[in-house]
DNA sequence: TGTCATGTATAGTATTTACTGAACACTCTA
DNA sequence: TAGAGTGTTCAGTAAATACTATACATGACA
């Protein structure tokens, strides 16, 4: 179960360092350079003083390699992933109804929904 | 029905000068100024040469006095209102799902489904 | 024939975004 | 006690974003 952790900085570093526990390599240097941006960069975004967000293909990065889900760590990051928004830029009016729609609906219906779109009932 | 307008700056244009017809006060230059930019920049924009394409609150106010959808307008400039956003990132992964599985379903089964949840059976 | 409104061309600009790079302080350990 | 690895500080920057401002050319029309 994913924990309530506030902010993007404190839910990344929480989560680099529980994997540092059964594997030293997760090191803020060693991740930073396995994400492909600066250390200094991966500090601030953890401590969450960064100047700016990183960019979505970044925070999908990091994501794998922390193993989170990224459309989780995106929506932290108040991004959505791009690859969702090609979906309802493709309907905008259909998307958008629906979407303002289901914005109240608790998350028990919701899921019915899901499921039961999954399962082809559509 | 909306015809097909390839581009924003055509669908704008078009939109317009179909205003015009009747009320001369749809000239580009008074549009612009009551959606509060430049001229030089909507006559860009309508050409689709703008260097950049004009912010989500622009075109909400273009939208609404050329008696658009914001939601269409907004799409065409590769831009998902924020207030959509705002609805996927307060349960990212439940819609996240919902989206992906969606994607491909047709036109008329969206639709449907549309009117089931606007009918409350969810 | 002046002036008014129309649309357009082009250069410039303020702000935001997404970082980099170099240096610093600390700990551990060989 | 030198070296390696750790996290942090902070100034700087390249590119993108969202425009503005000024000037220009054209046609209507009084």
């Amino acid at each position: 179960m994913t924990r309530e952790a506030r902010t993007l900085g404190s839910f990344l570093r929480e989560h680099r360092e529980a994997l540092r526990e059964d594997d030293s390599s997760y090191s803020l240097r060693q991740v930073a350079e396995r994400v492909g941006i600066q250390p200094s960069y991966l500090s601030q975004v953890e401590r969450d003083v960064a100047p700016s967000l990183p960019a979505e293909e970044t925070l999908v990065r990091l994501a794998h390699e922390l193993e989170l889900d990224p459309d989780l760590v995106l929506a932290m990051a108040g991004k959505v992933s791009s690859d969702l928004r090609e979906v309802i830029l493709q309907r905008p009016q259909l998307f958008a109804e629906l979407l303002r729609d289901l914005r109240t609906l608790p998350d028990h219906a919701l899921m019915r929904l899901v499921r039961e779109v999954r399962d082809g009932d559509w």
